[in-house]
DNA sequence: ATATGTGCAAATTCTTTGCATTAGA
DNA sequence: TCTAATGCAAAGAATTTGCACATAT
């Protein structure tokens, strides 16, 4: 489906790539190959990706599914990647725009992905902080039967 | 903190269990006493409970881990239990009312669970179904840091 | 030079499966 | 009776960790 479409020219591209090396380098993390590779993939196909679907997407022995995890880690912490939950026992990953809350609708036969780039929640983590809370944050994803898929039943 | 609180009298226990094992029977499941003793469990504790914890909530000896994670499964499919996913590698589970679709505000610190009585996601289902999705269904959990431990900090 | 990152192997954690045995309806 | 449920052991899947070696700054 409309999953992982490539939508930015490359001069953007590599825009954004050194942005997010300079937020690394900043946070005291070094650059590697894996890294700048992964930055790639996620900032060109956006994902989200599980672990092991980036490590697919890097050159061919760029370098070990653990790593893979590893690199994600620090991305994470940097806020450079933002993490998704499927609810399928499997993490994937995004690259973290910045620019709005995005959500995910999933679906459930083809396991195809689109972005919903109304976000309702935002009155909720205003009542949740009057309710208290400090650093709120919230996960939503949505899930149904693609049109595709309820055509091919 | 407010988590797993016992907040109904034993008459409506009983009435919510013996409805509860209508619904498992109607299904064509049998009555086990693995499967009365969870539904015990999670009428009187709602939940969301992991499988072990669940588990160990049992009357002693009552049955294997593996046997709390098939009973869930046939809870799950007759919809008296509903899958929470916390984002932290654990299911956790709890009582389907089916009265309101209620969300939780999950403590990062002390993992203390809070019911939010609003949903703010109806919305954003009949917008996702307007798309053309079928069977719309969505997950949202909020996290945050609670009161007490931002005292304790 | 030195702390950080990496590879490989092995450990962990949660969940599922196979199969012989037990027990609901 | 006869099919569904259970226990035990073992398999699976995703992710993490330990440690020696390699590399970015």
């Amino acid at each position: 489906m409309e999953t992982h479409a490539h939508s930015h020219c490359e001069g953007e591209e590599t825009l954004r790539l050194e942005s997010a090396l300079e937020v690394l380098r900043g946070a005291g993390h070094r650059i590697t190959s894996p890294r700048k590779a992964l930055l790639k993939v996620l900032i060109r196909e956006h994902g989200p990706f599980s672990a092991d679907e980036l490590h697919r997407r890097l050159p061919a022995g760029m370098c070990d599914l653990v790593t893979v995890y590893r690199s994600i880690g620090a991305l994470e912490e940097t806020n450079l990647v933002r993490r998704c939950d499927f609810g399928d026992g499997t993490y994937r990953y995004e690259f973290n725009t910045g620019e709005h809350h995005h959500h995910h609708i999933i679906c459930r036969q083809c396991s195809s992905v689109k972005n919903l780039d109304v976000c309702f929640a935002d009155g909720l983590e205003r009542l949740v902080r009057q309710m208290g809370y400090a650093n709120v944050t919230h996960t939503l994803e949505i899930f149904g039967t693609c049109v595709a898929c309820q055509k091919d039943k």
